[in-house]
RNA sequence: GCCCCCAUCGACCAGCGGCCUAGGUCGCCACCCUUUCAAGGUGGAAACACGGGUUCGAAUCCCGUUGGGGGCACCA
């Protein structure tokens, strides 16, 4: 079928506008696994053509978020490579050098219009419902013409010139066949009036001497295949395949932007996400195996064929990248979800960065107990900040658990038994606890709903018996003693 | 307006002409377990967009319709 008798290389070209979108990540994802599984090169290259665009800050975002995910690459900034540099905004030379071949050659010529011009031109042929593309006027500029406008010092841009007629096609890796008219392209510019060489110049001399072999890209590249193509046979170049990507879809079916929320890496990361559950869940949003959905990423890259993706659209799930994430942290062992949840902790205040070796100590306890109870890493302070400070107790759940009315006295004789446990300890504590419930004749239920909330303020926790072996004697005879006071507030006004 | 792409449960994926009374996973519902909440276990509801062909036979191939998306820059 497919043959990659050839070494495969791929690329992944951001442009650097900050955090990468995860349906950029995706995209990245794919040429990765493409490049992990043939054996092949992935190279990184920055698409900064556009210099006032784009900040340094962003392109660090971008090496960041890649580092974060594990996407390594072969070649690339800050690893360096056989085509360096790998920033385009440092290769100008190439793309000018390639312009004035292009021009040299007659592929592609001067083009004096103005950009005020072309817009009234544009709007016009609109108005008039023919198409608004440029109509190729100064292909035909007569020699004085051009004299008349060198003369007048009128600045210029490089235009790639398309032929008029006839099918340009190809085989899409991705979507199969796909042929287009070459009249619906128009002569596309290469190089901006003020020099500044553009997109399809930069992406064709580029991947040409980068030898990138495969093109995997979002499919809202698609249209611009075909001037590509053309490009690279104008220049030359072995002609890369191409495959294209559909866009990841919102809950709202419409393609994924910032309007539907978090979808940068950063907000995944800050949302608590584990970059092997992001890997796992965009590996499989679009591509996929019928019996397996845990995969790690040596599976994945085992497993991984570009004919296998498909060509139609996916939406992007939340509710199964939490689940996923959820089965990656249970994945993990205390040490690593202890680690990974003290920034967590941390960024909610309660505890310190680093942590004091009591703290630590504590985030060590908690990490068995909240492990099974975590979707995102972010839900550790609400399930356990009880343990590391005295917990505000929510209105809500006290006027529920609270104002019953055996609960002032269930609390007392909680403190009573509990200020006598000897040793302190979590066994001890349960069985003291279980047998007031008993003496009383309360359900478990009914026994331990208050002292949730006594605890940790809420009836929504890790389980209470750790908590108060873990916060202390002294600690939790406060905790209840507040709670019985309030309670008996609460039951004495409700009652 | 013109060009291009897409179409299986609510969602993601399996299905490549008979194994499909359409399978798995998330989510949802019910039950079990249970110190809250989870996790775990068991079971359940839930889809081939529509219309024509081709074929002995179509979710699978072809053509239309409808619906969705993308593109038509001196942005990338």
């Amino acid at each position: 079928m497919m043959d990659y008798n050839r070494a495969v290389r791929v690329r992944a070209a951001p442009a650097p506008s900050g955090s990468l979108h995860v349906g950029n990540v995706r995209t990245f994802l794919y040429n990765w696994l493409f490049a992990r599984h043939t054996g092949g090169t992935f190279v990184l290259r920055i698409e900064d053509t556009d210099v006032s665009r784009f900040t340094e800050e962003a392109y660090r975002a971008v090496l960041e978020d890649l580092r974060w995910l594990g996407l390594d690459w072969d070649e690339g900034p800050e690893v360096g490579g056989a085509h360096e540099p790998y920033r385009q905004s440092e290769r100008r030379q190439f793309y000018l050098e390639a312009a004035g071949r292009l021009v040299g050659g007659g592929k592609a010529y001067r083009c004096y219009c103005t950009a005020g011009e072309l817009k009234q031109r544009r709007e016009q042929a609109q108005a008039e419902r023919r198409k608004p593309g440029y109509d190729g006027r100064c292909r035909r500029l007569t020699q004085e013409q051009v004299a008349a406008f060198e003369q007048e010092g009128r600045s210029y841009a490089v235009r790639f010139q398309v032929p008029d007629e006839g099918v340009l096609d190809y085989e899409d890796l991705v979507v199969g066949k796909i042929a287009t008219h070459l009249d619906q392209i128009d002569d596309f510019a290469i190089v901006r009036s003020d020099g500044a060489p553009l997109y399809h110049l930069a992406v064709v001399v580029d991947d040409g001497l980068m030898e990138i072999n495969h093109v995997i890209r979002g499919d809202d590249l698609m249209s611009n295949t075909p001037k590509q193509i053309l490009l690279h046979e104008a220049l030359g170049n072995a002609v890369p395949a191409f495959g294209h990507l559909p866009q990841v879809l919102g809950p709202d079916r419409k393609p994924l932007s910032k309007r539907h929320g978090s979808t940068s890496i950063t907000d995944f990361r800050a949302g608590g996400y584990l970059p092997g559950a992001l890997i796992n869940f965009l590996a499989l949003l679009g591509w996929g195996t019928s019996d397996d959905t845990l995969l790690s990423r040596d599976e994945l890259v085992d497993r991984f064929e570009v004919r296998d993706v498909h060509s139609s659209p996916a939406m992007f799930d939340t509710k199964k990248l939490d689940w996923m994430n959820g089965e990656y942290i249970r994945m993990l062992d205390d040490c690593e979800l202890a680690e990974l949840t003290q920034p967590f902790l941390a960024a909610e205040g309660l505890i310190d960065q680093p942590p004091s070796a009591v703290q630590a100590q504590n985030v060590q306890h908690a990490a068995p107990l909240i492990k099974t109870r975590m979707r995102r890493l972010s839900e550790a302070p609400g399930l356990v900040g009880g343990l590391f400070t005295r917990p505000e107790i929510d209105p809500a759940a006290a006027e529920k658990v609270l104002s019953v009315e055996h609960v002032p006295e269930l609390l007392r004789r909680a403190s009573v038994g509990l200020a006598e446990i000897e040793p302190w300890g979590k066994e001890q504590v349960e069985a003291a606890l279980r047998a007031i419930a008993e003496e009383m004749g309360l359900k478990p239920r009914k026994a331990f709903g208050p002292l949730y909330v006594a605890v940790s303020g809420t009836t929504v926790s890790a389980p209470v018996f750790d908590l108060i072996a873990l916060i202390g004697r002294q600690e939790s005879l406060e905790r209840l003693a507040i709670a019985e006071q309030l309670s008996r507030e609460l039951s004495g006004a409700v009652t």
